[in-house]
DNA sequence: ATGGCCATCGCGGATGGA
């Protein structure tokens, strides 16, 4: 199965593009960030159309997520249990698996506890703005909630994927100009520490499992010609479970629609995992 | 370089993004 990430910048303006990508990029499960509207507004018919069924947590102008898959969702999470936030970032789903003891009567599997399915989360983390500013304070805040709840929830469901916008480099070689980005936003050490942090739980880049090009990034700020210049950085992520690390197969980031007419400001990162959905 | 671009709200220009 193939899951995927995209931080949209507007679903609004960004719909056609999405369903391209679908009907060229026919992923499983999709993750989306900053559709910036309200539930009402969300696409349900144009997704179905195409085949997906979508889970949407949305507001107005601001932030937003959904997750759109081609089997439904179960067990519906919207943002962190245990923070209090009234920003839309958050959601999670459980996808039944093939193989589960329902319809599969093997003892073995490539998978324990495959009867729990796979959790998916998917996040908007926040920008921070700048380092000091009460923007960023609230992400610090939000990390440690999320990191909390985290803990708890892969207790619960051990086979899970966490990917998004994380608006945070793991360390240099995610980032153009390391000396210019220092201690700059995405690139502070308290930022990164967070994001140990979460590894430490158990999880790991799918990304960095595999050879990628050099200067791989996901997100290219829109001035200055970024993209052609390939200043930027990589800021969206895909993490998994130690059940799921060797069933990863494949994690790439997808530059094409980039290059489109209003094309998002980041790009899509794909996952494959050696598993399938029931 | 105190910036450039884009989306939203809403009709001018501020705010947020990253």
């Amino acid at each position: 199965m193939k899951l995927a990430t995209w931080n949209i910048n507007s679903l609004t303006v960004r719909l056609p593009q999405v369903l391209d990508w679908l009907a060229a990029n026919p992923v499983d499960v999709l993750a989306l960030q900053e559709l910036k509207l309200t539930d009402d507004k969300f696409p349900h018919t144009a997704f179905a159309q195409a085949g997906y069924s979508s889970q949407c947590f949305g507001q107005k102008t601001y932030n937003g997520v959904a997750l759109t898959s081609r089997t439904p969702a179960v067990a519906v999470v919207k943002n962190i249990p245990g923070f209090d936030d009234d920003m839309a970032r958050v959601i999670s789903a459980t996808f039944p698996l093939l193989g589960n003891a329902a319809n599969d009567s093997s003892k073995d599997s490539v998978l324990p506890n495959i009867n729990k399915g796979l959790r998916v989360i998917g996040a908007y983390f926040p920008n921070g703005q700048e380092p000091g500013s009460d923007k960023f304070e609230y992400k610090m805040a939000w990390l440690s909630g999320l990191r909390a709840w985290l803990r708890t929830e892969l207790q619960t469901y051990p086979n899970l994927v966490l990917m998004g916008d994380y608006n945070i480099t793991f360390d240099d070689a995610d980032v153009w100009d390391p000396e210019g980005m220092r201690d700059q936003i995405h690139c502070t050490d308290e930022e990164r520490y967070h994001l140990q942090s979460l590894i430490a739980l158990g999880l790991t880049d799918a990304h960095r499992l595999f050879a990628q090009p050099p200067k791989s990034y996901s997100w290219w700020d829109y001035r200055d010609m970024a993209f052609r210049r390939n200043r930027g950085m990589r800021i969206d992520h895909i993490l998994v479970s130690k059940t799921l690390k060797p069933l990863v197969s494949a994690c790439h980031i997808d530059k094409t629609p980039r290059k489109n007419e209003r094309p998002s400001d980041h790009a899509p990162v794909v996952l494959e995992l050696a598993l399938a959905t029931a």
